[in-house]
RNA sequence: GCCGAAGUGGUGGAAUUGGUAGACGCGCCGGUUUCAGGGACCGGUGGGCGCAAGCCUGUGGGGGUUCAAAUCCCCCCUUCGGCACCA
């Protein structure tokens, strides 16, 4: 036969015939009312930017969909939703850089997603349902859940330094400054102090954390939130001031240090820093409050290490004996964690140690690892018994903390305290492309909830969206906007001009896809009974503390509103790995972006999905290296010719190696499958396809065996192929192959003989056969008689269906 | 600095209740097909020694436990990720 009759697989027309196909048929459109084994498989949406999409999108897409896929072949009613995330900084700012207006660039954007890339991969959503946060029927329900907030006290103002980029001129949420830059555009990020919206997402950092042990989500995630949550146990406690009828109140986790407090530090911030602050030492405090202030995070953190501070000339009464010991302000005390002050135990404290050196200010030992005195030279931070502490001498420092709580506690002086690092959401943005918030402000009435029945508050049309840095939100500057009535007393008023984070608009997008024809109600309680909380969700690790944590707080919040009846929003979670290029970190100024386009057009989808999916462990990631794909390509091919070649025998082999093969394939695969494992899956299917394609004789059943199970990876060719073979209708309506753990045997094994651990030889041996005559096996190979000829035998050690080792002096 | 994960051929990666290290690919080498050019098929491919049988060596480095260690324990090095003065 000549190379040009040969059959070729031409994935082009192929792919195009079942995207056709599917559509007309309306294979993924499933019915979320009649669906009797619901599974819902979600993956994190997308932001639509111009750039499209980039190569981990579909490797996040593909892990995901193969999973729904092969829920789906097990029987299950799976809905895959997909929507657009196009609210947000990253749209807005795009859309400056290029001088348009987000309005007209996002559609643009989301259509080119859609009907260019995203439909192009065999991806199985339910296109009949999408999501787009930027469509006022759908941003009428984000606003929904802020009033909801607002009405049950979780939504609220308060003034904080807070983080503002410069760059990107807005305040940012805590979550969103990555080592002191903004997420979004990695700019310094500055301190500033204003009126923002805060949703209380502290309320529920006992339950957040509480929770992790209980949900089937990625180890590293959980953990990320756990740091992130970050409780400690410890205990307020009261001090007071000399000359003052004041209480400086501090959090520490060592109550049993407090013999050892040797002076005191408030943050710069802290409120009491001027009452306290002596004339004499006026001057130094202002000046020393004024530059911290000035300084940015970076330069903080960067200093981090290098103690800085002034005495106030203020003192401070311990406690715990009475001593008088004076008041520092330095910046080593961080104004947002615990009380903005501590006791300072320099003995017993890193930071605190490194201060009383610069300073020199006392140290004393309190905590003692053998009961000795010590001359420290660093701090000891471990536990011990407990010296210069009056009544408490020779207690053992463990011990001693619950007692020394519970005595301030009876002296009404101090009590059991728990502080969380996690602060509160602030979800205020002065921005323009965003959900505005619906808050009126009435002089008399105070900020209003805008009523449910005036939702959506639209986002105005304004040709000049762009920020100005004012602190405001460009929405202030149009006066049609900001005028109107407050709904209660009916006076004049003014609308709240912010518009809200983007992460709220992606905190609930997941409760809006099975509702999505409901126009009157975020999402309908009979449906999200039935499809909610989601089965599987799949996504970046990178949204472990944004996204992933404020879900579960909107969640809990809902949930606790009486909207649905479940407080966790995902049952199992997995995060992704990340895709490199050769070894290195994909950008666009190393020029080693992968552009899924090209590699689709030439390879085809199913080459490019299974490819991403061979490179390495779908939750570690891997290395994408041009010419690995030509390796699927060619699996794919040999496939293709043996299906076209079309002379099989009917069913199955009657060689049991051949018989063990195809039982022992199903189950691998279908095992690396549930675990995420697909290069490995890959892996022995290819293995199959050798085994097979070895003997002299093709059978067809193991061939529609093998497709089935590569479906999942290469849908269009898999329904091709499996149509080629004479069946019909949808293969993934086929049913998943099954195996039988009974065929899964062999006759024999490959019996190992080692001689003091070294391999020395290896024979086939039946696998019953007995301890005796394995080891005599052994014995009488030739090699092996050489290395324990003239030596004593000291034992032997036996390993059924594996090994024999003979011990030899 | 602290926490976590990981270091295996030229390369991506397999193998973990301890039991033949390198599955499956890529690349490379040799061959077949009247084959001219990213085609198909067959064979080989960790390193060293040897004509060969085979031997030695080998999973970041160094110790240890064990009949047996990529896998378990201790110390060290490197890389990546997270946190970053959190009291």
């Amino acid at each position: 036969m000549s190379r040009k009759s040969e059959a070729k697989y031409d994935h082009i027309s192929i792919e195009k015939k079942w995207r056709e196909r599917w559509k007309e048929r309306g294979d993924f459109t499933i019915d979320l009312i009649h669906a009797r084994r619901p599974f819902y498989n979600l993956m994190m949406f997308p932001y639509p930017s111009a750039e499209g999409l980039h190569v981990g999108n579909v490797y996040a897409f593909t892990g995901s969909d193969i999973y729904g896929r092969f829920m789906k072949m097990n029987g299950y009613d799976v809905f895959e939703p997909i929507g657009f995330d196009a609210f947000g900084m990253h749209s807005e700012n795009f859309a400056i850089k290029k001088g348009v207006h987000p309005a007209s660039l996002v559609p643009q954007n989301i259509a080119h997603f859609r009907d260019r890339q995203l439909k192009m991969l065999g991806f199985m959503f339910d296109w009949s349902r999408q999501v787009d946060t930027t469509d006022p029927l759908y941003y009428k329900w984000t606003q929904w859940i802020f009033v909801q907030l607002f009405k049950n006290g979780l939504a609220y103002q308060k003034k904080e330094p807070l983080n503002w980029c410069p760059s990107c001129m807005t305040v940012l949420a805590s979550e969103q400054v990555i080592g002191g830059e903004c997420e979004r555009c990695s700019t310094k990020v500055e301190q500033k102090e204003m009126i923002q919206w805060f949703f209380r997402i502290t309320d529920y950092a006992q339950k957040l954390l509480d929770n992790l042990a209980e949900i089937d989500w990625s180890e590293i995630t959980k953990s990320a939130q756990r740091i992130w949550i970050g409780r400690s146990e410890g205990a307020d406690i009261d001090f007071g001031i000399d000359g003052l009828d004041e209480k400086l109140r501090v959090f520490t986790t060592r109550p049993d240090t407090i013999f050892g407090a040797t002076y005191m530090v408030l943050a710069p911030e802290h409120p009491l820093v001027e009452k306290i602050t002596s004339p004499e030492q006026k001057k130094a405090v202002e000046n020393y409050v004024r530059e911290t202030m000035e300084k940015s995070e970076e330069e903080r953190i960067d200093e981090a290490g290098t103690k800085t501070g002034v005495c106030t000339g203020g003192y401070s009464i311990n406690p715990a004996n009475g001593k008088k010991i004076p008041i520092w302000v330095a910046d080593y005390v961080l104004i947002g964690y615990g009380t903005g002050a501590i006791m300072a135990v320099p003995a017993h404290d890193e930071r605190d140690f490194e201060f009383a050196q610069a300073f020199n200010l006392p140290i004393i030992e309190v905590i003692s690892p053998d009961g000795k005195e010590h001359e420290l030279t660093e701090a000891y931070t471990g536990e011990g018994v407990m010296i210069h502490s009056e009544t408490f001498n020779g207690i053992d420092s463990l011990e001693a903390i619950p007692q020394i709580t519970r005595w301030f506690e009876d002296r009404g002086l101090g009590k059991k305290a728990v502080n969380f690092r996690l602060h509160d959401w602030c979800i205020s943005r002065q921005r323009y492309w965003g959900p505005p918030i619906p808050i009126i402000h009435c002089d008399t009435c105070g900020p209003q909830a805008v009523p449910e029945k005036d939702l959506p508050v639209l986002l105005p049309d304004m040709e000049d969206f762009q920020p100005d840095g004012s602190g405001k939100s460009p929405l202030a500057r149009s006066d049609e906007f900001v005028t109107t009535t407050c709904p209660k007393c009916g006076g004049p008023a003014k609308r709240e001009t912010d518009v809200m984070d983007n992460f709220l608009d992606s905190a609930w997008y997941f409760f809006r896809y099975p509702s999505t024809e409901f126009d009157d109600r975020p999402f309908d309680s009979d449906r999200t009974r039935k499809w909610l909380p989601v089965d599987m969700y799949i996504g970046g690790n990178e949204h472990a503390v944004l996204h992933l944590l404020y879900t579960r707080f909107i969640t809990m919040a809902l949930k606790d509103m009486g909207f649905i009846e479940f407080e966790e929003p995902f049952k199992t979670f997995r995060a992704h790995g990340l895709i490199i290029k050769d070894g290195a970190k994909m950008s666009k100024s190393r020029g080693n972006v992968v552009n899924p386009d090209d590699f689709i057009t030439r390879y085809g989808a199913d080459c490019f999905r299974t490819y991403l999916m061979f490179l390495g462990p779908y939750t570690q990631g891997g290395d994408f290296q041009d010419k690995g794909i030509m390796g699927i390509r060619r699996f794919y091919d040999r496939i293709y010719r043996l299906v076209c070649a079309g002379n099989m025998a009917p069913g199955m082999p009657d060689d049991k190696g051949l018989v063990t093969l195809v039982h022992k394939t199903a189950r691998d695969v279908t095992f690396n499958i549930k675990n995420l494992e697909y290069n490995t899956a890959i892996a022995f299917m290819m293995e199959f396809l050798n085994g097979m394609t070895g003997a002299d004789t093709i059978y067809k059943k193991p061939v529609e065996i093998l497709i089935r199970l590569m479906a999942p990876f290469s849908p269009h060719l898999a329904e091709e192929l499996w149509e080629r073979l004479g069946n019909e209708g949808n293969i993934f309506n086929a049913g998943w192959p099954e195996w039988d753990d009974s065929k899964i045997v062999y006759d024999t094994f490959q019996l190992v003989a080692q001689v003091n651990g070294k391999v020395r030889g290896t024979m086939e041996a039946p696998t019953d056969i007995s301890k005796d005559d394995a080891i005599a096996m052994a014995q009488s190979n030739e090699n092996v008689g050489r290395f324990t000829e003239g030596k004593n035998i000291v034992k032997t050690i036996y390993v059924p269906q594996k090994l024999v080792n003979i011990v030899v002096k």
